[in-house]
DNA sequence: CTCTGCTATGACAACGTTGTCAATGGGGCT
DNA sequence: AGCCCCATTGACAACGTTGTCATAGCAGAG
């Protein structure tokens, strides 16, 4: 592999000014650098990173750790985000998924340690608290999709708040009264935090959640969760005053929530509205109605974490509370103002 | 950060001593290499990777390399195959997605080059044909569900032809004799490979696929898809004489499919049986009926590609020819014998 | 007792790069 | 002419590790 050295001796110069020109130091002169950059193109120089990382001090590379993030569809777009923010950057990115095990994690911590990452990320399939054990790792870590209770990182989250706000708002204000919720796994925080938002729209309207129009889609614990959203939603649809809409707590919810009206023959949109969370595109753009969702910004989170975790390497100081990213109505077929009845 | 060196001062032996320890080298007393393994612990040692691999001069990293794979939700589980294969060889993984722009494929190129990757994996969302000009990049590169015309490089694809006639096979042993096809994008290899498939298990049967049930279900160029599975299907199955099965070309075309059947009226598996292929569980696990599917083995092939790399890598000879993995049969409810009319 | 052979350890250089500092030389100023 | 200054370049060391080779010490053979 051709180095420097090989460089600077077909050109005649010293190593030092065959580094300055690759790292375009100023004081070179034109004809110098014209000269080498010639050469380098010709033997096809590429600097050796581990070299200059020894030399410098400094790593470009981050880490980046998930749980059981490979799971789930389009948490896929964090990388996305994460990767293009580096790459203007220059920076690259080590990923490593430790499916939610302990002892893994750990390990994978190390490893970035021996790499001495710059920092790292690390990312949750689920808006939840965790238990970051980094004891191996020294730099600034970035908590993507969770925190950690005792705020020791910096994190970014999705504003599930406003999300379910966002959802609710969207149905009242087509004029929906009697609308259902068929949530997430009560587990999640974000369970918690869209239920505040769906009930301040309510509040808003002057109407109020029927609580016997709520059912879990979801239950089990991490890595465990199983759908009983169908059930749930058959449940709801047959009641004697069934719901005009209903708010799903991911898309996957919305599919099963449709399936069960079409087992009862009903129709969506124009029996019932339905309006799913995430934007998982493989779902709302190939269902019929195409479903009118939130979505879920992974790859704004993912930009915005890393823009975090550059300010941290570069010792900035970041905001101590977790960032919040918004999340966008997406409006597609599956709403509509009810029937008058 | 610790040493080898300041290490090795607080232990009063040489730096070698303790680089044969953490290298686990026996020749080191017992005595020696206890007292050297406390202080590695008590100081938090971790060896420098950069400086090991200009040392010995091999890279335990390697660069993923993509395209716009990141939108498909389940080839994710390529990467989670490529991860824990690596992760028992003790080597990490550089990843990049190029989102199919080739000025920043020659970027990442470049980039493992720079990292001095040991070797590389290339691998596509869809199974295609591609064109590699890794000219930066000079290790070894296997390609995972794609494969270049020149066949220049090692590959691992999925068996297609197979998986089409694990999917008519399983309608037509069912008593299903009139099965329609709403395949995927005519442009890609997968769709001929299957369709050699089915045709295949139509011969065994003594019949053959009527090509006025055959739809493609996705148009488009690559990036730039749209499905059109449902109004295909709707047509098909408005037809005079409608197929009692509809194989799909992947899951979120069965989900067009079976938005058709209901907007129909027809009940599924009841009135018509439907199979899917990929296996992207959001969909065929949240579905109702849940979605008998053919599975694409993603994870499979991530770990099959990162073994041939390993043998690549190591100088080892590697089939000449593409490697097949198997595409098995997921049965769930949306499948069952036709009624006897 | 000397010599051989082995075990255990260390000194030193080198991997490819860049920071530090010094050297060279030409141009402009007094 | 003499001086200084600046632009350009290079020599050298160092980053943290490991390969090579040398050395010390000791046991056993002769």
């Amino acid at each position: 592999m051709t180095t420097l050295k090989d460089v600077a001796k077909r050109g005649g110069v010293s190593a030092k000014t065959v580094s300055r020109v690759v790292n375009r130091d100023p004081m070179v002169s034109d004809e110098t650098r014209a000269a080498i950059l010639r050469l380098v193109d010709e033997l096809g120089y590429i600097p050796n990173d581990a070299a200059r990382q020894m030399r410098t001090q400094n790593s470009r590379t981050i880490g980046f750790l998930t749980d059981v993030i490979a799971t789930t569809p389009y948490s896929v777009d964090i990388v996305r985000g994460v990767q293009e923010e580096l790459r203007t950057e220059g920076r690259t990115m080590l990923i490593a998924n430790s499916g939610g095990m302990a002892d893994q994690e750990a390990e994978y911590w190390r490893m970035f340690r021996a790499q001495r990452a710059a920092g790292a990320l690390y990312a949750t399939m689920f808006h939840r608290a965790v238990e970051i054990n980094a004891v191996e790792f020294t730099g600034p870590v970035v908590l993507v999709n969770c925190f950690d209770s005792l705020h020791r990182f910096a994190a970014v989250l999705p504003d599930d708040v406003t999300g379910g706000y966002t959802q609710a708002k969207h149905l009242l204000d087509m004029g929906h009264r009697r609308i259902g919720l068929v949530s997430i796994n009560p587990i999640l925080r974000a369970e918690g935090l869209r239920r505040e938002g769906i009930d301040r729209a309510h509040g808003e309207a002057r109407l109020e959640l029927d609580n016997k129009l709520v059912r879990p889609g979801m239950l089990g614990s991490i890595g465990a969760e199983r759908l009983v959203a169908y059930e749930a939603s058959l449940e709801l649809l047959k009641g004697k005053k069934r719901p005009t809409a209903i708010i799903c707590g991911h898309d996957q919810i919305a599919l099963q929530v449709m399936s069960a009206a079409a087992e009862l023959g009903l129709r969506v949109p124009d029996d019932l509205s339905i309006i799913g969370y995430d934007d998982q595109l493989t779902i709302t753009e190939a269902l019929r109605p195409a479903l009118t969702t939130v979505a879920l910004p992974y790859y704004e989170m993912g930009r915005t974490a890393t823009l975090l975790l550059n300010d941290l390497i570069a010792g900035k100081k970041v905001p101590n509370q977790p960032v919040l990213v918004a999340c966008p109505l997406v409006t597609r077929q599956s709403c509509r103002p009810p029937k008058p009845n």
